[in-house]
DNA sequence: CATGAATGAGTCTTCATTCAT
DNA sequence: CATGAATGAAGACTCATTCAT
């Protein structure tokens, strides 16, 4: 009944969501696992959430804006798109996190079956991505990086935990901290100056 | 009794398979939708594929070879990178085809429960990878692109057609054939040159 | 969440599924068949057992018991054997208890395909035989019956049931109350007095 | 389309069928298993019976005739019971041959769904059970054994090898060949005198 | 509010049976 | 006659969702 409260126990329950996807995937992830894993009763979850499908939305929704308020940071403040770069990956990147796990369920696609859940998710994925645009368009603004599709640019830059993930399942046995940080500076590296060899038109 | 036969049905199968699991994700995709898809009984997929699990391996397994084909030959006899890309993109979009939903397959994880299906697709995936990076440090070696992390640039590119589908969810009016087209073009030159503007460190 | 009300249900589907299995035997039973004969959903039933399989094997330990209660009781304290095995055949013949359907899913091979439980199954077989073979060695020694193997004649005494049920398929008309009653009589002596003519070596 | 190719291919089928029931259980053999183990084709089990059941009764058919032969024998020409039922016992009960393991199709309820051949199965094991009936009759008219319930003790002694596989639970360590000669022994003994202690009533 | 026992729709999978070759 | 690839009916089992407590 009163506010805290329930916030509290909505809040667990996303944070148990979040694992426990990020571990399984949407579909394999059961109910019964969520809640466990929140320690709540399996009902309890339907009394914050409409279903399983509505769940992962609200996760969604709730993370995008956290990762927007990362993103805005990143790309605002820093004078240097390669440091951004660099923190982007190093920050969604890490698994232990809430936010490092986010991303891939933002661009996989979980194929929900109902409808309108889906066209929210589509709405917040633009949501998303138009705000990392923005970001983008200041830079080029502030003479900071090259004209260009800010759109676009912001895909990149979304896709680019998705790049390190895929990365992963090649080079597995290095400590997965630093390899992190010396990927993110690669990457950074390549979208900051391409892979053009210099000299060459 | 003879082989082409068996070989046209598991064809068809897999076929099937690639447009239902790429219209609904694996998981919401039933065996009794692939397998009216492929105009086959239901039990006729248990003739050529062990489960449903194993049908999408060996799905990932035919395409990619098949993909790999492809970036064989952008990467081995183009003389610009920049052309590569654009033609990757372009052919890996398309969602007629067989080859423009496998790349998805591939990188997104349908989390299988069977183990030892999963390290199977690890294994597949470790194997395009190697293939494109192979391609990758030719290029390096024929002074096309500059020194850099072979592998990791090969991820870079396989996840280039997941940055165009991320790009759809935000410019979907536009007539699909021409986007995809410029879209790749974008793309190949933020690979091809960065984001840096120039002038800048 | 209480107990007795766990239990009660837990019972009713065993109830159920005795009276399906001596219907139908274990193969043609349906768990579609014994979820609707106990009046609970067909997943209610795998909250108290892991499967069709070990629902049969429960269902044998727990009128194992109960039957090891009734050998015990018609072994022990009974001066004549006559008695006992009359009232065996009597009580455990009955189709209409769940106690008459028992031995013949104990002794008839329902074939496990899962092993372990198949192994759960023989030890449940042994736990029988072996009390019974208490009994009969109790009444060897009390000088009620001569010297013999006793396991043997445990299996023997509990494969009367079976005898009798084989015996209805020849003589199905006669009513079935006081036709097993005789039938006991009749088996009752001849494992008394066995059918050696009196006078003959 | 010659007689004795077709009786050889019908005979291999049915001997084919008699081990792998024996083995698995009428249910959990598959019709692959049989045809496979018969070295002929799926659909050429369907050229010599109508269907698997009706394979299971032609079998049991078949072998209650040859059943019936040895138990006339057994019954007709010896001169002691005994004699009968040890051999009986130690006959009926050896799994390598096909004999070994009718009694148990036989008796053990294999429910069949098709309604008219279990009717057919039910006269088959009359005929199997009046046959026996009649030796007994044989020998109580010729005073070597004393006036009983002759269908009775017929099934009594059908029901014997039943009692030795269950006997096999509790003692499977033993070299099975001794041990089946002198459980038949025993067996005889039971049937012979009865357990009742001499100069007891 | 919270719970978890109960439910049954929906899945994958098996296998007896058919039929084109 | 013989075959085995093809089929789909049928069954065991899972799990999102509900609701009585």
């Amino acid at each position: 009944m009163t506010d805290p409260i329930n916030k509290s126990k909505r809040q667990r329950i996303l944070e148990a969501a979040v694992q426990v996807f990020a571990k399984c995937g949407f579909h394999l992830a059961t109910v019964s696992d969520i809640a466990k894993a929140a320690h709540v009763g399996k009902g309890t979850l339907y009394l914050y959430f409409s279903g399983k499908e509505a769940l992962l939305v609200a996760l969604l929704d709730e993370l995008a804006d956290r990762l927007v308020g990362v993103l805005d940071r990143l790309l605002g403040e820093e004078a240097s798109l390669e440091d951004a770069v660099h923190r982007l990956v190093a920050e969604q990147t890490d698994d232990g996190t809430a936010e490092g796990a986010v991303l891939p369920l933002l661009s996989q696609q979980p194929f929900l079956a109902n409808l309108s859940l889906q066209l929210e998710k589509r709405a917040l994925v633009q949501r998303v991505i138009g705000r990392v645009a923005t970001g983008v368009r200041t830079a080029i603004d502030q003479g900071r990086i090259r004209p260009c599709n800010a759109n676009l640019c912001a895909c990149l830059l979304l896709s680019l935990p998705g790049v390190v993930s895929l990365y992963e399942s090649v080079e597995p046995e290095t400590p997965m901290a630093e390899r992190v940080s010396r990927t993110a500076a690669e990457l950074a590296d390549f979208l900051w100056s391409g892979v053009k060899k210099e000299g060459i038109a």
